[in-house]
DNA sequence: CGGGTGACAACGT
DNA sequence: AACGTTGCCACCC
């Protein structure tokens, strides 16, 4: 597998995050297909200039983690756009939204 | 080949 | 919760 595959297929992974939602660098290697690559995914969005129409603020350090230092203008811009879909921030991470915990009834009755 | 460098991750303290 | 260590892997001298 050449570079420019891996780049693509990092790409395309980055393009499949949904909005209103975030992937870690080490989920995004994994899904596409280059487990353990997670370093690559930094640098392949850094090379990729805002022309490659990426929604690069959606991927964050593990757990949320906002992988520029606090406080940097970048920090800022990626924290106000996922702010912006919904994503709830605090301090420099983001937390994953909530699973809708279903009743026990609606687990027995479908609801 | 060898060492330094990261938009990283997992663990330990 | 905030760092420090280690492991990691692609790149670039």
């Amino acid at each position: 597998m050449t570079a420019r595959e891996r780049a693509t297929a990092i790409r395309k992974a980055v393009r499949g995050i949904k909005r209103g939602s975030f992937a870690s660098y080490g989920e995004v290697a994994r899904r596409a297909g280059l487990p353990g690559r997670a370093r690559l995914v930094g640098q392949v969005l850094r090379e990729s200039g805002d022309e490659a129409r990426l929604p690069w603020h959606r991927v964050t350090g593990a757990g949320g983690r906002i992988a520029f230092p606090a406080g940097s203008a970048s920090a800022r811009r990626q924290l106000s756009r996922l702010v912006r879909e919904g994503i709830e921030a605090r301090g420099n991470r983001v937390v994953a939204p909530r699973k809708p915990a279903r009743s026990l009834d609606a687990l027995l009755w479908k609801m």
